[in-house]
DNA sequence: ACGATTTGACCACG
DNA sequence: CGTGGTCAAATCGT
């Protein structure tokens, strides 16, 4: 279906993750060091948590600064239909991120949890897919009017991946927002959080054959205990796919507290083009804020020019 | 009893 | 007209 597609942007991206991709090695080879060590790791880590934020808002921007739907403002086109609660597909302009992520720990029968709730509310066999796609709405849909929704589905090749398509941004509010980010901060937890990179965060180009591997995680470490990791980090409202739209002065902002979107529709467009071909898709799924729990001390600009 | 999931049907969109 | 997204009744789990 539709991915992200990006030019010369996928490149930069590719690259910092490249980056992101050395500073956990580098970071892997201080684990279990001494003191001085261990603050060694927290830099680390920091610089990994600012590297992937910054890749996320290019893929985010890219992805919602196309359109958003203004919920209720009538103040815009009247071009775009009054949509009415009809049960009928509105997919036209929907925010999308897609997403690939390993199956959750030894079970490997749901991908990781998101740090959202989500209900199931259909499945469906798809033409030319060999596992069916489910659909979820956020829990919230009603008590909140939380428009969020995403789409499951396992991946041909590898059934303990799962393609996850979210659409539209949550706008129901999780607690407990600030309860989990200490599981960044010390470090026994940070083979954890590695051990999650590792196994999470891959970027992918999408060529005529699909799916292709571009750049993977160049040590993997069985048996993870992901899961939590990833509740923690989503819960955190970390997750890429809450990054508010932005200019590129925002880089490397942290959106730690807000998850109220939506009142930013009316913001810009991202700052690089969508084309058709040579896709890059992006897909480090939640693990990528694992690490974010991080002081905003450190300097970005040694990593770009 | 209530909330979540399953499943077949409906129907918009391409 | 086929495909895929959603609805809603039936079913299941707690």
């Amino acid at each position: 279906m539709e991915s992200v597609v990006i030019d010369g942007n996928g490149e930069r991206v590719v690259t910092e993750l490249s980056q992101i991709m050395e500073l956990v090695r580098q970071l892997e080879g201080y684990l279990g060091g001494s003191q001085t060590q261990e603050e060694e790791c927290r830099r680390l880590a920091s610089q990994i948590s600012s590297l992937t934020e910054r890749s996320i808002t290019l893929i985010t921007c890219l992805d919602s600064g196309g359109r958003k739907r203004s919920a209720a403002s009538p103040l815009s086109d009247a071009s775009d239909a009054p949509f009415k609660p009809t049960k009928k597909r509105r997919s036209a302009n929907k925010v999308k991120n897609q997403v690939r992520v390993s199956a959750g720990g030894g079970g490997g029968d749901i991908p990781a949890d998101d740090g959202h709730s989500w209900r199931k509310y259909g499945q469906k066999e798809i033409l030319g897919a060999k596992y069916p796609r489910a659909y979820y709405r956020c829990t919230h849909r009603h008590s909140q009017g939380c428009a969020a929704t995403k789409q499951v589905q396992r991946a041909d090749e590898d059934p303990t991946l799962f393609d996850i398509v979210y659409l539209d941004d949550h706008t129901c509010v999780q607690n407990g927002a600030a309860a989990v980010a200490p599981a960044a901060e010390h470090n026994p937890n940070a083979h954890n959080l590695l051990q999650s990179m590792s196994s999470n965060l891959t970027v992918k180009t999408e060529g005529a054959q699909g799916w292709v591997a571009a750049a993977a995680a160049p040590f993997c470490l069985p048996s993870t205990p992901a899961s939590a990791c990833l509740q923690a980090a989503a819960a955190a409202e970390l997750s890429p796919f809450s990054a508010p739209s932005t200019t590129s002065e925002n880089w490397g902002v942290s959106p730690a507290t807000s998850d109220s979107n939506q009142h930013a529709a009316a913001s810009s467009f991202p700052p690089f083009e969508v084309v058709a071909g040579g896709d890059l898709q992006f897909e480090f799924g939640e693990v990528v804020s694992a690490l974010a729990d991080v002081p905003d001390d450190f300097d970005i600009s040694s990593f770009f020019a």
